[in-house]
DNA sequence: TTGCAGTCAATATC
DNA sequence: GATATTGACTGCAA
């Protein structure tokens, strides 16, 4: 009964106990050994043999089956599996710890990249491998990412940074100056680049975005969570700084190489900027074909285009052509510029609270990114918590960052209704557990009709009676705005002249838009409403205004996720009150 | 169709 | 020259 009910319906994966996830660790070990894949190797003990599991992948990532010296356990390792040699329980128990624990007698030999030549380059296979792997490993990967426990996404990056500045591997601005750091950063772009696409399998930037950004564990996808467990798996690799050494090395090498022995100068200037793999017969894009010029938004554009997301963070298909058209910018480049804010508000958002977490419970043992992720956890949101609403802490550092991104999404003094709302939006999500997060910012608080009603989200577009560029003008700000913010959005937004901190104040309210790809189920979210305000209390603890701040917003929220509550039980649920 | 996650790759910044 | 930023794209899910 136990396994018809798990095959037809089983559960999403962040749903699961460590005890409930355990059959389908089961069923996916089962069915590595069905499949003879690369995995589970013949040898080994209980323990051990989960282990070899790790060390083969890891051989894979880093130097491929086929070409890896053999060494007792890779030779191991890329047997097939002739049975599944776990049965018991504590073999899959130490499945689930295996990534996050090192691995000691992991081997591996040190030929680096040698199986490139025989692999398509990482940046070529992006798209269907992501390493230059063998397709069997690729495939361990996958199944090693949805077998993997939750991971410290925070503190592997954190880990990564440190292991990588320490051996001057990623040139740091710190470290610009250093003359060291110079000689081990030679010629050619290495460091990210070079740990993108031999370890992770992505480009410079993506590295940079994800050791910069990362986002909790629980909010990726399995996608997503691969380069966590890449980077995991290398972290415990005891080589895998001298690996990497080895790769600079031969890169440089074959640069040079292919420098001398480059015929023409397009030649080499064709291959000189993608490394080592170019050099090997795949075949670069011809520098003719033609390429769309990146489209580079000027700073008044940006600026209007922030407005407009102030004002609407998911503006109808008509807002979005009035402001092409405002801004003489393609409708896909204004659809695409609130799909990326929205998108990077929200990760902001991530690094904020785990930054906040960091900071009101220093000197716990806890990881920040548990922290991160339980406190997500319990929203069960994208949406900020109590700390976010707070406001920025005292002494936060402010850059160009906090000016794109993480002012807009930490609240300003909008007080208790705001943040409450928004909490209680993602309560409302937990109620409504299927139904699709729809964005309920608060500037939605405004998109009522006359009785006060508040509308449904989407259908909160401006009124079709709208003259052109109307709908550009601004919908009231939160009541909690106050005066500067109300008049900075009554300006059009190519003409808007809000100052730009109440224009930032308001952004923060409507720029946490409150998808979740794991609704809180009924039962968690009294937890996680607990939670949420144990979180909450701990930041605002910090002095009896934020305190007294806090008890306004505990019972606003609750009232609001009543109501909430009351609407989204109803079927007919189009509009709710409010 | 819409929104999102994840990523690339051009460009900006340091 | 390395890293950070960001517009665009793909694939997926609802």
């Amino acid at each position: 009964g136990s396994v018809s009910d798990m095959l037809s319906r089983p559960k999403p994966w962040s749903k699961l106990t460590q005890k409930g996830r355990e059959p389908f660790i089961r069923m996916q070990l089962w069915l590595n050994g069905e499949l003879g894949q690369c995995v589970l190797p013949a040898q080994g003990q209980q323990q051990g043999q989960v282990l070899h599991s790790v060390t083969s992948l890891q051989d894979s990532l880093q130097q491929g089956c086929a070409s890896s010296e053999s060494t007792p356990k890779t030779s191991a390792s890329c047997s097939p599996a002739p049975e599944s040699p776990m049965s018991s329980s504590e073999s899959v128990k130490s499945l689930t710890e295996l990534v996050q624990q090192p691995c000691p007698t992991i081997e591996t030999s040190k030929d680096g990249k040698s199986q490139e030549s025989n692999e398509p380059p990482a940046s070529e296979s992006q798209s269907t491998t992501p390493l230059p792997l063998s397709g069997h490993s690729a495939l361990s990967i996958q199944e090693l990412v949805a077998m993997s426990p939750e991971l410290d996404t925070y503190g592997i990056t954190k880990r990564v940074k440190e292991v990588l500045t320490d051996n001057n591997l990623v040139w740091l601005t710190s470290l610009k100056s250093s003359r060291r750091a110079r000689k081990c950063a030679p010629n050619s772009a290495l460091g990210q680049r070079l740990f993108g696409e031999t370890i992770l399998g992505l480009t410079q930037g993506s590295v940079s975005d994800l050791l910069a950004r990362p986002k909790p564990w629980h909010k990726l996808s399995l996608k997503g969570r691969e380069p966590f467990v890449r980077m995991q798996l290398w972290l415990n690799d005891p080589n895998n700084v001298e690996k990497l050494m080895d790769m600079k090395r031969m890169e440089k090498k074959a640069y040079m190489k292919r420098r001398h022995s480059s015929v023409s100068d397009s030649q080499s200037c064709e291959s000189s900027s993608a490394g080592i793999d170019y050099s090997q017969g795949a075949s670069p894009q011809p520098q003719h074909q033609l390429k769309k010029p990146r489209v580079v938004l000027a700073p008044e554009e940006k600026e209007a285009l922030k407005r407009a997301y102030q004002q609407k963070p998911y503006p109808s298909p008509k807002t979005i052509e009035e402001l092409a058209t405002q801004l003489n910018l393609k409708t896909s480049t204004v659809i695409n510029w609130f799909h990326n804010y929205r998108s990077r508000i929200r990760r902001e958002l991530f690094i904020e609270e785990i930054q906040a977490g960091s900071q009101s419970q220093a000197g716990s043992s806890d990881s920040p990114s548990a922290r991160s992720s339980r406190a997500a956890h319990s929203s069960e949101g994208d949406s900020c918590d109590g700390v976010d609403a707070e406001g920025p802490p005292e002494g936060k550092p402010s850059g160009p960052e906090a000016d794109e991104y993480s002012n807009a999404t930490t609240k300003s003094q909008g007080g208790p209704a705001e943040s409450a709302f928004e909490a209680g939006e993602e309560a409302l999500q937990g109620a409504r557990s299927s139904e699709k997060a729809e964005p309920f910012q608060a500037e939605s608080l405004e998109d009522t009709d006359d009785e006060g009603r508040l509308r449904a989200p989407r259908q909160s577009s401006p009124p079709a009676s709208q003259r052109p560029g109307e709908a550009l003008e601004t919908l009231p700000n939160s009541a909690t705005e106050g005066d500067a913010s109300t008049s900075a959005a009554s300006t059009s937004v190519l003409t808007g002249e809000s100052s730009y901190k109440s224009k930032e104040s308001s952004e923060k309210i409507s720029s946490v838009p409150s998808t979740s790809s794991t609704p809180a189920a009924g039962s968690q979210k009294a937890n996680s409403l607990q939670s949420l305000f144990g979180f909450s209390e701990a930041a605002s603890s910090r002095n009896t205004r934020d305190s007294s701040l806090r008890k306004k917003k505990a019972a606003n929220l609750n009232n609001i996720i009543h109501r909430l509550e009351k609407a989204a039980s109803r079927e007919e649920a189009v509009e709710w009150e409010f």
